[in-house]
RNA sequence: CGGGGCGUAGCGUAGCCCGGUAUCGCGCCUGGUUUGGGACCAGGAGGUCGUAGGUUCGAAUCCUGCCGCCCCGACCA
């Protein structure tokens, strides 16, 4: 019992942690508030990558890549992103190193390579995008332009905790622009609709859509939309953000098209963005104190096979039937699998390892079961075992694969449903904050000095309105004053 | 940046109060026996005790400075 993993109920930060070290997602680093991904996480991150990918091509859009650095006076552009963001840059400011004169073997800045002009490590890329749209659109014709990018950011956050917020993280960021409002609003929506379906349909994440209050906007944007999760531990987690920015960069950058009518106007704008927290969000959702429980869809290994022999003979028998039939079959069908044969840990151990690293189906198989013709096969998100013919395997494994996608899908989602509550009354909403958290949805007056107030009370932020809301008469939780709406409280990550 | 905790072999730790050259478990190496839920036996390797200085005949242990990490909070995605 080398791995002990904290509960979730002794301590869950602690649990979260122990996940994603003893699970092999990520390590910290020797660079404070940054982390390593281990090839286990990465590939993780490389699937949803590949799904995301695949969905922003099927919507049009191709991929680029933009410079690390913006200049200083790009970046202060557009102020309000500037302002949102200045706080948290790194900022480069010097082009060299020199050997240190006062310490032998040490390096020192070189105060004679100042940069003429600092630059700053994007914390997002609109303003050196955006700088560089001004040279490529000139008319309607040019329109729209759907471009993403997959890059590191970096923002010096104060506190770091592994993928929910790292100082350097990695993400996609879309950037489009439109010679229409509408057509800009549209593509923002869009995308966040293909959000929603990758976070539901393949990480077997629920989550709510919406829009940010004013206070919680991107800035620089019009609209923000977002995706909202919640954790197993009543904390909701924002998945990620669309946003409609209007012509706000376009004026900062002075980004103008003629339309066919040879009138000139500012283009319509949106960016879009999921990151590796999603992978942190993953991890709170579904796994339990045994260790990770991954989606089959996006796991690293969805299947794996562990032989279970007495001497080389009978391992030999095990490997024709595994390494002649089973894996091949299973590959055809598109099945990520790993025959772990290795001698050096027994079967027991091997168990106890694919749970924590949370793979989706385990089948042991030893001599017993080559002569009735089955296998043992596990589920990690039930942990039920049951034997399965040897005959017709593959599908049936496949179809296994996908009832565990729906099932763990299904099983989050009726936790989060639990995790919603209807309030009326102050009283009752900090006791439903406190008691059991999660999502509460409140009469909210719609002034930003009311949701200040909430959040300064409470720690409790408006996560969102959620799109398509129901109209309703009612009286704002806290003053209540009047409302049309209720609107979704949580405390965050 | 505040509050708390911690830094001893790859990992987890004992020792520190009361100074005498570092304990145990896991892992690793060699050989053997094992293998249906984290195997066992025998032998072995592995240490600037975070770092710099001070006290002392002698420092993991006492004193001072510094560095780093984790948790909680402020801030934020």
């Amino acid at each position: 019992m080398s791995k002990e993993i904290t509960s979730r109920s002794s301590d869950y930060s602690q649990w979260y942690n122990d996940l994603v070290i003893k699970g092999q997602l990520a390590d910290y680093s020797a660079v404070r508030g940054c982390m390593v991904i281990k090839p286990y996480g990465y590939t993780l991150w490389e699937n949803m990558r590949d799904v995301l990918d695949k969905m922003f091509k099927e919507t049009g859009h191709t991929n680029a890549y933009f410079p690390l650095f913006v200049p200083k006076s790009l970046f202060e552009a557009e102020e309000k992103n500037a302002e949102g963001f200045a706080k948290e840059c790194a900022v480069v400011t010097h082009y060299r190193l020199k050997a240190n004169p006062d310490k032998k073997g040490a390096l020192m800045v070189d105060p004679e390579a100042k940069l003429e002009e600092e630059l700053v490590v994007r914390p997002t890329s609109e303003a050196i995008i955006w700088n560089t749209y001004k040279t490529w659109i000139q008319s309607y014709r040019d329109l729209p332009i759907l471009v993403n990018q997959w890059a590191n950011v970096v923002r010096w956050e104060m506190r770091t905790r592994l993928f929910l917020r790292t100082a350097e993280f990695l993400w996609q960021e879309g950037h489009t622009a439109h010679a229409t409002k509408e057509e800009a609003v549209a593509e923002a929506e869009q995308m966040l609709r293909v959000y929603a379906d990758f976070a539901e349909n393949y990480m077997a994440v629920p989550v709510i859509q919406g829009v940010k209050t004013p206070n919680e906007r991107f800035a620089g944007a019009e609209e923000t939309y977002c995706i909202e999760a919640m954790m197993q531990d009543g904390k909701a987690l924002q998945a990620g953000t669309s946003h409609f920015l209007g012509q706000n960069f376009a004026k900062a950058f002075d980004v103008k098209f003629s339309d066919k009518n040879n009138k000139l106007d500012y283009v319509w704008a949106t960016s879009w963005g999921v990151s590796t927290r999603l992978i942190g969000g993953l991890v709170m959702v579904h796994s339990d104190d045994e260790g990770l429980v991954l989606p089959p869809k996006i796991a690293p290994l969805q299947v794996v096979i562990v032989p279970i022999f007495k001497g080389e003979e009978q391992k030999a028998k095990l490997d024709e039937k595994v390494k002649g039939e089973i894996l091949p079959a299973l590959k055809a069908l598109g099945i990520s699998v790993k025959y772990d044969d290795n001698d050096n840990n027994r079967p027991g151990w091997k168990f106890a390892e694919y749970e924590l690293k949370g793979v989706p189906v385990r089948v042991a198989i030893g001599m017993r079961d080559l002569e009735n013709n089955v296998v043992e096969v596990a589920r990690r998100d039930t942990k039920e075992k049951k034997q399965y013919s040897l005959d017709g395997l593959p599908n049936a494994l496949q179809n296994l694969l996908d009832d565990i996608q729906q099932s763990m899908f299904e099983k989050a989602k009726a936790s989060r449903d639990e995790h919603i509550t209807k309030v009326d009354t102050w009283d009752k909403f900090v006791k439903v904050l406190d008691d059991k958290g999660g999502f509460i949805l409140a009469h909210w007056d719609g002034t930003a000095e009311t949701e200040e107030k909430i959040k300064e009370l409470t720690k409790a932020t408006i996560r969102c309105i959620p799109l398509n809301n129901e109209l309703e008469e009612g009286k704002d939780v806290l003053t209540g004053a009047p409302s049309k709406q209720r609107v979704l409280f949580a405390r965050a990550y």
